[in-house]
DNA sequence: GCTAGGAGTGTTATGTTATATCAGTGCGCG
DNA sequence: CGCGCACTGATATAACATAACACTCCTAGC
């Protein structure tokens, strides 16, 4: 999938300038981009689909960087999170990069059980329906997860 | 939490009337409620909060019947998820009562990150905006995760 | 009554995802 | 220099989930 105008994108790789607007980001906002994040960076970046943990493990030690362990991968996918450029699939456990980098936002992950792939939306009229909700239930938001799995255009 | 003008509810049991509605939908279904499986239902109706499967393999041991093993308590679960009567919660990995038996829907779960308790609100009006924006992305939905985190009102 | 088949459960083993904990390394700064 | 911080390495283990096969019991159909 990725939206139904793609431009001139090589259709092997995930998400084209995703991995430079991070580049960018951490520039700006002097964040340190290391080897590691940023190898697992253009690993996230190039996948077709979201991945796994322990898929960019085994991505990692196939282009030769002796095994990395769990806790390494997680700490750099935290680091990714924690700062807005990633999301965690939660119905998945995969992580995906965020489209929507530089404004805060909470996405609309559409999952395609076929393809596997995922495309970020932003929809403020659901998020303004969603904080109206919580309003009226007395609910202070601090995370939110909308996921929908189905089936994508092109499958 | 649980809905602010709450009734006259024990204040240690999760959801109250959720079982015997169960028990009565599958009578009307002609569904099996075994001995294991009404077991399993008491269990997660007097839990205060959502539980993880193996939270609910603890509460049966602990209730004499000799330890039952994972597989057992998961195909539980299918059933009652199959049926609509449990939702699973996965930025948790636990599983909640449906709250609207008896009707399609999709439900909107409020986890509060303190006290751990999730309230399911039904929303026309989203479950409308997310079928018009998957439409417009050409995406055809079979599942949907909707789960914020935050703080409840009683906390 | 008999039996073939399905539903439910038991059991063992294993796969998958995630975290706790402690150790080492490199770098900037007083 | 040496302290502290950020990052990574390494080992172990926790937490969540499923595969595969065996057994029991019930019942539909003969």
């Amino acid at each position: 999938m990725k939206s139904a105008a793609a431009k001139t994108s090589d259709c092997r790789s995930g998400t084209p300038n995703w991995a430079s607007k991070v580049e960018q980001a951490c520039t700006r906002n002097n964040l340190h981009l290391t080897p590691l994040r940023r190898q697992i960076l253009a690993i996230l970046a190039q996948a077709p689909t979201p991945l796994g943990a322990y898929a960019i493990i085994e991505e990692l030690s196939r282009e030769q960087r002796k095994a990395v362990a769990p806790p390494t991968v997680y700490r750099t996918l935290d680091f990714f999170l924690e700062h807005g450029f990633l999301h965690k699939i939660e119905s998945r456990n995969a992580y995906a990069p965020c489209e929507h980098l530089g404004h805060d936002h909470h996405g609309i992950l559409l999952i395609c059980s076929r393809c596997g792939r995922s495309d970020e939306i932003e929809n403020a009229g659901i998020d303004s329906l969603l904080r109206e909700t919580e309003a009226k239930a007395g609910f202070t938001p601090q995370k939110q997860v909308v996921e929908i799995e189905g089936i994508c255009q092109t499958c």
